[in-house]
DNA sequence: GTATTTGCAAAAGCTTTGCTGCAAC
DNA sequence: GTTGCAGCAAAGCTTTTGCAAATAC
């Protein structure tokens, strides 16, 4: 919030409102969740506005945006951008999507960046597979 | 091909066309320029068609689904998938995009499978930013 | 008073689906 | 003759846009 402030961006109190439900959220929502919750606080809120002040937000960098493997059809999902990067790991049995920020994967911007000459602005690593637990059931299946 | 044949898909010849149209292309090629592409060689082909066949060279994991950051809007990119993954980094200000396969993307991955206990399916790492040539332009536009 | 933001409804873009007829084994 | 494939048109879902009214500076 202050970094738009510093940047002369306007804070509305929709918009207000738009920002601190995607912080509450914890991660991984969608427009369309993001709407239905802001309401709660304003009713007044317009898809258009969500849509728009996501796209906002986008821009300055201050969220980043996801797809994780379109396990739910092709909406996208947002989350405010932490400090450090990270990867996301979509289960395709469970849904369950787990976070995990190796060490490698710092190291492996840098590479890249120094092999490519590449000016890394965003960057998103999302893996689909079995989770532990699904991968354990699919096993027993195949065995049993 | 023969992966087809031998899981028991039926080679009909309307995918046998987009299956060479995808390979010819040689990567990033989305859905609606397959449509066109294929129809050059069968006119008949079908938008319904090229979706089902899409959905099923993903399904058993001979195509990898891109996105290239949404230079271009929603839509996706398909590619062969290749022996080895690789990572798509796309330029902002002129479209470009690269490809890298950095050895620590290797490393990473069994890095993330150790420590989740995840069964790794598909892999996608895509990097948006500036690439060297607009990263240069940029900095002249700056300081110029 | 000028510039930005919002609401609303319509349209856009890409993808999926239902159903009917057709082809393959 | 049963199973799967293709053609067509319609609908689906998510996102974007145009424009007029409202709000902020």
């Amino acid at each position: 919030m202050q970094e738009l402030i510093a940047q002369g961006v306007r804070i509305t109190s929709q918009r207000r409102v738009l920002i601190e439900t995607i912080q509450e959220a914890k991660g991984h929502i969608d427009a369309l969740t993001l709407l239905a919750m802001a309401r709660k606080r304003d009713a007044s809120i317009d898809r258009a506005t969500v849509y728009r002040t996501i796209d906002l937000l986008k821009k300055r960098g201050l969220i980043d945006e996801l797809d994780l493997m379109h396990l739910t059809g092709e909406k996208h999902f947002y989350e405010v951008k932490t400090r450090r990067d990270h990867v996301h790991l979509a289960c395709f049995r469970c849904g369950k999507i787990e976070e995990l920020a190796p060490p490698l994967f710092e190291e492996l911007k840098g590479e890249m960046a120094r092999q490519s000459g590449f000016e890394i602005k965003v960057i998103r690593l999302e893996v689909g597979g079995f989770c532990k637990a699904c991968a354990k059931a699919d096993r027993r299946q195949l065995t049993g």
